[in-house]
DNA sequence: TAGATACCTTATAG
DNA sequence: ACTATAAGGTATC
């Protein structure tokens, strides 16, 4: 067992029940069992784990550990089967410089109230290949929902290990998803999105094309480049971007984001969705904005519209 | 290129 | 109890 603290002095503003359960990540469980939907089971000072994929010794092996992570006022507790601070660091960007980027971000009551009220909230960045498949389940879902999918996947596909005495999954394979039939993960509620991920796991495994892959390219060739999976168009795209490959500029466009840019920036509203998320990527502090989208959406999602 | 429609499953409103 | 509607959209026509 290997244990660590780290103090909201050194990484600077950081509340990690929002970072995680602000329907950005659904690496993070949970370890009191309580369901996210249960709005009133407050997670101020729970702990969330996760099981992160290394590169084993043998090159067939993959190398499995755990890491949970709670926090108390100003302190960041983990615990974790190996020296995890530098995973954490990365994992939950802690290294992003938090005020500059609300600085640099342009100011209006929407947006103050946002930062405001979720302070500390961080964007996260999750493997590759299970946020896109997250993603691609993500389509018509309430976020709840998103996470019980995931869990199903893993328990039914995923790895597992053991720490600490208890039993933790890892996210399966693109190969072991690629050798799933659609009525099996139809099965685990999938529904339509059955084929989908069948599908693009197999682009994955037969190294068809990889989500890592659109790192090296730029932004808007990185949105079409994950838009050749089945099942992922720009939105689910710029989830990947943003959530996965550091792409903090990407502004997904969903239903909630589109909402509100009708109701606060109706000018930014330009009809495809390249052009529109060029216009509020502008409004939303350009290289940042991604940052903005996450407050905004995890505000707007718990009440926070004018219409309230 | 832009617009309309079907699609699985689940939860909630009426 | 039963039906309509919507939930972090995408593929297809």
């Amino acid at each position: 067992m290997h244990r660590g603290t780290l103090s909201l002095s050194s990484i600077g503003p950081f509340d990690l029940q929002s970072t995680v359960e602000s329907g950005q990540t659904f690496r993070w469980t949970r370890e009191d069992g309580r369901s996210y939907e249960e709005s009133d089971a407050y997670g101020g000072d729970a702990w969330y784990a996760t099981v992160v994929v290394g590169d084993g010794p043998a090159s067939d092996e993959r190398d499995l550990d755990v890491v949970r992570v709670r926090q108390t006022d100003d302190r960041l507790e983990w615990e974790a089967s190996f020296d995890a601070e530098a995973t954490l660091r990365r994992r939950l960007r802690l290294d992003d410089d938090l005020p500059a980027i609300r600085d640099a971000t342009p100011s209006d009551p929407l947006l103050e109230t946002a930062f405001d009220r979720y302070w500390g909230l961080r964007l996260v960045r999750d493997p590759p290949f299970a946020t896109l498949i997250a993603f691609i389940c993500s389509a018509q879902m309430r976020v709840e929902r998103i996470h019980e999918m995931q869990r199903a996947l893993e328990e039914r596909f995923g790895e597992s290990i053991t720490f600490d005495g208890e039993e933790y999954y890892a996210f399966p394979t693109p190969e072991r998803l690629a050798e799933a039939t659609e009525a099996e993960l139809r099965d685990l509620g999938l529904g339509y999105r059955a084929p989908y991920v069948q599908r693009t796991a197999e682009m994955v495994a037969e190294g068809t094309a990889h989500p890592q892959e659109a790192t090296d390219l730029a932004y808007e060739d990185a949105r079409e480049y994950l838009a050749q999976f089945v099942g992922v168009g720009e939105k689910v795209a710029d989830c990947v971007l943003l959530f996965s490959l550091g792409f903090i500029e990407a502004v997904p466009l969903d239903t909630w984001i589109r909402s509100t840019i009708e109701e606060y920036y109706p000018e930014c509203d330009r009809g495809s969705y390249a052009e529109t998320s060029r216009a509020i990527r502008e409004r939303f502090g350009g290289e940042y904005a991604g940052y903005t989208q996450t407050y905004v959406f995890h505000h707007l999602r718990n009440g926070g519209g004018s219409s309230e």
